[in-house]
Formats: C-alpha cells, structure tokens, sequence
RNA sequence: GCGGACAUGGCGGAAUUGGUAGACGCGCUAGAUUCAGGUUCUAGUGGGAGCAAUCCCGUGGAGGUUCGAGUCCUCUUGUCCGCACCA
C-alpha cells in the first residue's frame, strides 16, 4: 500500500481530537515543560512563517510529552488591532465579525497541520473575559502609581489616526505602514517603564545563554543606561530678570563630569520650557524665533539630517564651579525627550559640541591631555581645572560629582535611554482604557463590578476620528465615585497589552477563567516558558514590554514569576528568491496548497530540514519534493518490519553492514538529545534519521530493521506526527512512543578501528587495528603502512588519537 | 559612530567543540526501468594533473599558536541585522 497522506492525515486529526491528546494535566506535581510559539494575528490565513513557528513549537511539545512532562502547548489570538479596522472599512464588515471569521479559518489550517495544541486554553484577547482582567489589571496599575495620564509630545501616524510608543517608532516611520510620523502634543496614558529599568537590564543576565546574544544585546542597547552627574544651572541676575522671574536656572546631565571646568557654552532644545516660554512672550527677534519654530516642526530624522544648527538665546548661565557667564543657546541636536532637554557644551571634548562650537565660533577650552586634536574625546589628565588640575580623568569623574553634592549643586545619577510606554491609541478596536473623566473628581478608574468597559457594537468606522469619541451615546457615564455626569476615556490600549500577558492566562486553568485573570498557583507551576518561539522583530517591543508586565503583576501579587521567558528561539524569515514572501511581491506558497499536495507532514519536514530554525529559509521546491520522497521512503519500509516490540539483538551475530545500520540508528538517537536541549539544529537530526535509513538499506536484517524503524519513528514523531503515529500503530501498536529508548553502549564497540594515518600533518593512508590494541602496535602497523611518505624521513613526534588517528611528525633525515 | 551576527562546493547546509572538511538533501552527469514526460533504481559529483596508483590546491584574505586549525589568537576585507546627535 502506497503513502496516501490525505487520507493518513485527516484520520490521525480526528483521533487526537477525539482522545483530546494534547491537554496538560491540572496536576502541578508532575514535572512539566511549557512550550509556546508566539501567537498569530488573526489576519485570515496561515503564512509559511507561521507554518515555520509552529512546526518549530510542536516538536518542542511532541518530544518533551514522550519524555513524560506535563506539556502546555496553548495557542490563541491577538486579535485587537488595526488591520480589523482597516478590512472594516474597506468590506463593510464590523472587526469583530472579521475577527472571529478569520479565527474559524486559521484554526482549520492550523489543524490541517496537525499541531498538538491544547484545545480547551484557546482564546481571543478580543474576548471580553480577556478584556476584564486586563482592565482590572490597569487599575491596580493607576492605583500603583504605576499608570499614568500626561500631555506630552508623541509620535503621531496620520495614517494610523494614533499615537505610537517611541518603540513603534523606526526610522521616523510607522512601524506598521511606514508613514513619517509626526510630532503632536496630547495628553495619553503611560506606563512607569522606566521604574523597572534597573531590573529590566540586570535580570538580562539570567537569560545569557538561553535567548540569542543579539537580544540581549539590543534590550540593553535599548534601555540605554548611563550615569553621571546632573546638577542645576544658576540662570544669571539679568537672564532671570529677562525671563520675568519665571526661571531661575535649570537641570543638565552630563556622563563627563570630569570635563565640568571645559564648558564654553550651553545648549536647550527648541521644546525646552525656557525657550518655549521665550517664544511665547517675544523675547526673541522675529527671525529667531521663526527658526526655532521651524526646528520645533521636525522630526528627530530630519534635524539630524540638517546638520547642526542652533541660536544665542541672548541669556547666560553661571558656572557652578568657576562662576564665569555662559552663553546659553538653542541648538537642534538637543533632544527634548532626553536628560531634561538641556546640555552643558564642552566642545574640546565631544565631538556635537565641537562640530555646533567651531560653526558659531564659541570659545573652545580644553581641559584634559591627550591626543594631539581636538575634540580629544579618550582618557587623560585634567588640567585648568581648579583644585582637579593634574587629577586623572576617570578619578575627577567622582571627585567632581562628589564635591558638587557636597555643595548641593548636584547629584551623581542615572539616566535612560528607554522613554516611558505610551499606552493608549486613538482607535476603535482595542481594549477600552477603563477610566472616567469627572468634572469633580478628576480621572477615575470604572468601578470593579463593572468591568469589562465594553466597545459599544453600533459603530460606524470610517477611518476619519476616533470611533469612539464620535459615538453618540457611549462616552457618557456616570462617575464611579461621586455619580454626577461624566464622561468615558475613548482611548484603547495598544495591542501590546495584551501580548504582555497572554503568557499568563495560558497557564491559569481556563476553569477559572472568569474569577481570575491569573491563578497564581497555576502561573507559578507553569511559568517561565521552557521554550518560546518567534521571530527577531520582536526583540525588543514584545519582549521587553512582556518582561516589564510579568515583574509589575509579580509586584501586583498575582504570580512570583521574574522572567516570563526561560529560552528563546528567534526563529529565520521564509524567503523566496531571496526575498520575503509577501503578497505584494507575488513570491508566497501557500501553505494550504502544500499540505493538499504533499500533506503536512512533508511541509513541516521540509520546513525544519531546509535550514537550522533560527537561520533564514529560503523556499525550494524540488527540496519539498526530497522530503516527500524520505517519508515515502519511510513508509515503504515497513514491509521489512519483522517483530512488534523492540528486539533482543546479538551484536556479535550481524554482519558488518547489519552493525553499521546500528550505529547510524544509535547515534540518531543520541542526537535527539543534543538536538532539543542545546542546539535546535532539526536539520541535522533529520539528516541522521536519513543516513540511519541510508544504512538499513543496505542490510536485510529483519531484527536490525525492527529496531531501526522502532527507534527512527519515535524520534521522528515530533517531526511528523501523522506518518510516525501511522507506521507506530501499524508496526509497534504505538508501544515505541512511550518507551524510553536507552542508547546501547556496545553497538559502537567495533572489531576493528580504522585509524588515519598522518605523516607531516597530511592525511597518507588509513590502517585498521584491534581496538585492544597498544599504542606501539598502533605505531607500527603506521610506520608500516607509511613506509612509502617515510622514507629519507626522521620521526621527530609520533601522536597516537585514541580511536582516530595517528600523526607522525617528520623532517628529512 | 556604537552594538550583534556571519563568511565552507553550482545551491541549502554538516563537521562529536583542536583530530579524515564537504555528512544529509537539492541540483547536475551517466546508465537501467519506462519510453511521451514524469516516477523509481544504480553509479558519479570541491578544483586541478594523471590511463591509473597517486599527487597538488582548497573553509573570504594575511599572519600566528600547534604534531595537527573551518574551529583558538592578532590584523584585515566583505555581507547582514539592530540602535543611532542619548550629552
């Protein structure tokens, strides 16, 4: 009978959905592994990234459930989002009903390909219950102290019709559509990242070794830490009467305390509040003030761009250590989002400042020795510097922050990179941001009986607005607190929300999905994650925003978890001819189509042995077909299966192809370890699988071949669950997927050892000796065998590898 | 500029952690089956010389350590990715 996977296929799907085989147990005593596979965006069908992702997770899940671990395999939906929106508009259709029909459908692909995942944990973050909690968690978040609300400059995308966190920002660009975003001051909810920044980059520790290097790397790159010394510009007597008394002076941070006595100049940005206030009340000329405000309309991208430009705020600032005036000027480089929006300008010794000095002609002091031009930015010796003059730079790094605390003008500290997470988006489908706006009481969170805020159903979504804020009915409430008139937040929360703890609710047992949003006991026996699967793009927005949530309801109570993640597989893109797939460029393959063709076992096949997981795949047609032939292949082989259980053999009885067969088989086996705990290389254990099938091929023993296809099943169960589960019920009444399967030591024990034999370094010939043999007959069977390379030769070193070769070290006699 | 990764046949990729480079698969060549193509099977396939035994060269490049280097060290070239005026 030939491989008919079709039919294999849909009987194997319906078992497992019958005998409900991939459910976890509830036990907590058992040993246990999660494993997950980032979920998909329910954007209506499976790409052969996801295929690539969740072949990837499933092998993870088959091979630790035969290991006998209690297995969490979930899946679900994120499902809030702008795409939903955008196919609202343009079908007609409401997101929710989008949503949940493009669910129906990825769930069947995703069944067609006979993933092992639990069916009962299965959800939508769209779900309301979902919404519930995650409200309910937001509020203990404001009550924390945690949330916040504040009008700031944000990234706008006028195509999204949202704000962006600094995170979604690439580029100056959209993340999702590429737009050139915009600079827009508005009041939007934010999360105290930042709080959690010093655990955020020391627990990157932990992960050394279990997430890919480049990671780590960029979330500390990300986090951005850096200390220094901020301390308090003194505005002069006359600028302070300039400003009408409104300032008295202002914060810079500098990471170069030790170049304090080289400050020349200091520099605001255009969105500084001295020189907003500046602008406000005319006290600058015209063209100045124009300048600035063109400034103010860029973009970071852009002023980067123009090059370095500022202007002299006619005011001046005294030097905290050496009372000379400074100049104080506006200056495009400066970014408001960091270190307070103000510098201290120490041109000799960085290059901005050089680069902004030499172009005005401000005074350039250097005050550290070394190198031979300026901005000289290496270490060195101070000198004119007061009481530091001839102290080592690292050493007046200290000195200076020390004595500026001890006269209050400033404080050693730190600063960040990472910007707090702006949370809320102008946009109808997402999570409703659950508070109420009083005229009394202010911002008030909805009460808790009341959750979840629900979106209303009647809507119109046109794309213009905030569907929400133009809703006739919806916004208006009464005050949970004082029950006077009030009116609705009509932000959402951004998706990333929900992706920050979906890891949780997997965990808690769904039957207690309505009363918690996280069972503590649940969470902490099933998390972290043993493996997490997904693709680079989301090492730093998900990741990161995943970490940040897990230590915040760590804090909050609700689990003891501090790293959501324990190993992490960044999984390679799917090319094709070098490209992305992607529908604009007309280069996909559907998955649908590959599974109706070869069944889904050859995609995942081909899938995982094209390319180890974390490279990038490049698609080639003729290789599915190679996958396709090795489980045909396979199959076929059953007809040389002569027992059902795994046999007695008499290693000394078999003939030398016969042993062969078995060391290929045992060192497949031995690789699956390696395979799974260390290296994720699948491709190389298929290809052990096929050398071992290679090998039972050339022999014709019965017992050999029982063994083989015994063990080869098992350890390809993971790979192709439906043929292996076909062949196993067939052959061993599926027997060989519980078995624990020993490596047996004496099939590598051989007769003879072929040894190379090395003469200068270069391989010569090859010898064949007992392994009992000692090292001097090992040499000289060598010497024998190399007489012809040895000749007019002197031995100088003679090294004998246990097992492998013999070098012989020569000169010329 | 800073940070990370990578470089091996025509292609995807192996190499037990310093020990026979090119496993496995694709492609290609020849033959067999079939003969319309495909399928399937057998043999070959890093480059060069040679009828052959065999020899020389070979893991981006140049050095070094070593009996022995794809693997370790130094320098260098190139590619990819992330961040980027972060004070």
């Amino acid at each position: 009978m030939s491989y008919t996977p079709g039919e294999i296929e849909a009987k194997w799907q319906k078992i497992w959905e019958e005998e409900q085989a991939f459910e976890p147990s509830d036990s907590h005593e058992q040993k246990k592994k999660y494993i997950l596979s980032m979920f998909p965006f329910p954007s209506g069908r499976l790409h052969m990234g996801h295929v690539r992702n969740y072949a990837i997770g499933d092998a993870f899940a088959r091979y630790y459930r035969k290991q006998d671990f209690n297995v969490l395999h979930p899946i679900g939906w994120d499902a809030f989002g702008m795409p939903a929106e955008n196919a609202a508009i343009k079908h007609g259709k409401h997101p929710r009903e989008w949503t949940y029909s493009n669910i129906d459908y990825m769930r069947k692909e995703l069944n067609s390909l006979g993933l092992s995942f639990s069916k009962t944990r299965e959800f939508a973050t769209c779900d309301p219950l979902y919404t519930k909690h995650e409200q309910k968690f937001i509020i203990e978040m404001f009550e924390k102290g945690l949330l916040y609300r504040e009008s700031t400059t944000v990234n706008w995308c006028e195509s999204c019709h949202t704000v962006l966190a600094n995170e979604q920002v690439e580029e100056g660009c959209c993340w999702r559509c590429d737009n050139e975003v915009q600079l827009k001051e508005m009041p939007g909810y934010y999360l105290d990242i930042i709080r959690y920044a010093d655990e955020l980059l020391d627990d990157l520790e932990q992960l050394e070794g279990k997430w890919p290097s480049q990671v780590i790397a960029m979330q500390r790159n990300w986090i951005g830490k850096s200390q220094g010394l901020e301390f308090r510009f003194e505005l002069s007597e006359e600028s302070r009467k300039k400003l009408n008394g409104k300032f008295d002076g202002y914060e810079v941070f500098t990471t170069r305390p030790d170049t304090l006595f080289g400050i020349t100049y200091s520099a605001l940005a255009a969105e500084h509040p001295i020189t907003k206030y500046m602008l406000e009340h005319g006290l600058l000329d015209t063209r100045t003030a124009e300048k600035i405000k063109a400034i103010s309309n860029m973009t970071e991208v852009e002023r980067a761009q123009q090059g370095k430009e500022g202007y002299p705020l006619g005011i001046s600032v005294i030097h905290p250590q050496t009372g000379e005036e400074i100049p104080v000027w506006v200056a495009n480089f400066v970014l408001a989002s960091y270190g307070g929006g103000a510098v201290m300008a120490v041109p000799a010794h960085d290059e901005r400042d050089f680069e902004f000095a030499t172009k005005y002609a401000l005074p350039i002091k250097r005050v550290i020795e070394g190198g031979s031009e300026l901005p000289y930015t290496g270490p060195g010796t101070l000198r004119d510097s007061g009481r530091f003059s001839c102290v080592d730079n690292e050493e007046a790094k200290t000195a200076i922050i020390n004595i500026m605390e001890e006269e209050g003008k400033g404080r050693g500290t730190t600063n960040y990179k990472l910007r707090n997470w702006g949370i809320s988006r102008q946009r109808y489908w997402g999570a409703p941001i659950p508070f109420v706006h009083c005229p009394s009481c202010g911002l008030v969170p909805e009460k808790r009986e009341n959750l979840p805020v629900a979106l209303p159903e009647d809507v119109e979504i046109t794309g213009e607005g905030n569907p929400l804020e133009n809703h006739p009915t919806w916004k208006y409430c009464a005050c949970p607190k004082c029950g006077q008139d009030a009116v609705r937040e009509t932000d959402t929360l951004d998706t990333f929300v929900q992706s920050s703890w979906y890891q949780f609710r997997y965990a808690t047992n769904p039957k207690r999905w309505n009363e918690v949003g996280i069972d503590k006991a649940d969470a902490n026996y099933w998390l972290g994650v043993d493996q997490y699967i997904g693709g680079i793009e989301h090492a730093i927005l998900h990741l990161l925003y995943a970490r940040f949530f897990t230590k915040v309801l760590r804090d909050l109570g609700h689990h003891d978890i501090d790293e959501p993640f324990n190993r992490l597989l960044t999984q390679g893109m799917v090319l094709m001819d070098g490209a992305k797939m992607s529908k604009s460029k007309g280069n996909t393959v559907d998955p649908d189509a590959l599974v109706e063709k070869y069944g889904a076992d050859t995609a995942r096949l081909f899938i995982l042995f094209a390319a180890p997981p974390q490279k990038e795949l490049e698609w080639n047609d003729s290789a599915v077909e190679g996958a396709f032939r090795f489980i045909k292949k396979l199959y076929d082989r059953k007809s040389k299966v002569t027992g059902s259980t795994l046999p007695d053999i008499d290693q000394e009885s078999l003939d030398k192809a016969s042993k062969l067969a078995r060391v290929k088989v045992y060192e497949a086996l031995q690789k699956s370890t390696d395979v799974y705990e260390k290296t994720f290389a699948f491709n190389t254990l298929i290809a052990a699988c096929m050398e071992a099938l290679n090998a039972l091929d050339k022999q014709n023993n019965g017992a050999v071949w029982t063994e083989g296809m015994f063990i080869m099943l098992n350890l390809l169960e993971p790979i192709i669950p439906h043929t292996a589960a076909e062949l196993s019920e067939m052959l061993f009444n599926r027997k060989n997927f519980n078995a624990v399967l020993e490596v047996k030591e004496e099939v590598f024990v051989q007769e003879s050892i072929l040894y190379v034999v090395m003469i200068g370094g270069k391989k010569r010939t090859e010898i064949e000796v007992s392994p009992s043999a000692a090292k001097d007959e090992i040499l000289a069977a060598a010497k024998e065998a190399g007489s012809k390379w040895l000749q007019g030769m002197q031995i100088v070193k003679e090294i004998v590898v246990p097992g492998k070769l013999v070098n012989l070290a020569v000169k010329p006699a």
